[in-house]
DNA sequence: CTGCATCCTACCAGATACTG
DNA sequence: CAGTATCTGGTAGGATGCAG
């Protein structure tokens, strides 16, 4: 794919994925698709996460311009995060991927399947030879 | 987006993720988009992978259905790898999501040097009232 | 409430050496 | 050629404690 393009930006696309692939990026950019979110109400929404993993997701989509973050400087601090424009166009080849997984799921897990049962039959061949 | 949706396939909506966000995963069904290729064809043109993380790659893909791997039990021997259907219709939204960074790379490079310049700035303030 | 610093652990990538 | 087996260093990420 990379072939014929800049490399730069080849560059930018592993780190994307590579922000994609990591366990809590996705979580968080679909709970902010409904409207802004103060970080205590994420932490909440996002089922698992812990304060620094947040933080540092939120970090990251700051960085990159997915995410914007609003601090009101009141007593208690009150802080919103929201979806960029570029977030929210980011949404878009994201739910494309879900999508795709949604349609092509019971493929996939009967491919596992499949796979996993071939694999304990050639384990069992394997102790056969052996014996 | 997966909250009224079942939380199986959410499963693997993350799984495939996660998947994705591996450095090689993509390279390699990159590559292999171009036609099925050897084990030590993709071990030269993926370039920097390793041999045990070329398996492992391989491995995976396969078990999900992204990848067909057929052996010619001939000596030397010889494996061939090839995108399945399914793997096939797996690059669509990849390269959707590889366009998408493309697209808005500039925005997305112009965001980081904001947030890093502000966030050199803050060290800066830090600096001062600390002094 | 928000978030940084620190410590600690488990896991994984990479290197190397060996096998059919 | 196409793997497997084993070791090791680095790092992601959880838990905890402190601060504004």
């Amino acid at each position: 794919m990379c072939d014929n393009y800049d490399p730069t930006k080849c560059q930018t696309v592993s780190e994307m994925l590579a922000r994609l692939g990591d366990k809590w990026t996705v979580l968080v950019i679909m709970m902010l698709g409904d409207g802004p979110q103060r970080f205590s109400d994420l932490k909440r929404s996002v089922v698992g996460i812990s304060q620094r993993m947040l933080t540092l997701t939120l970090r990251s989509l700051e960085r990159d311009g997915i995410v914007e973050r609003t601090v009101h400087p009141t007593v208690p601090p009150k802080v919103e995060y929201a979806l960029t424009d570029l977030g929210r166009s980011f949404g878009e080849p994201i739910r494309a991927l879900g999508g795709w997984v949604f349609t092509h799921h019971d493929r996939i897990q009967t491919a596992r399947a499949d796979f996993d049962r071939r694999n304990e039959v050639d384990a069992g061949n394997k102790l056969i030879k052996l014996g």
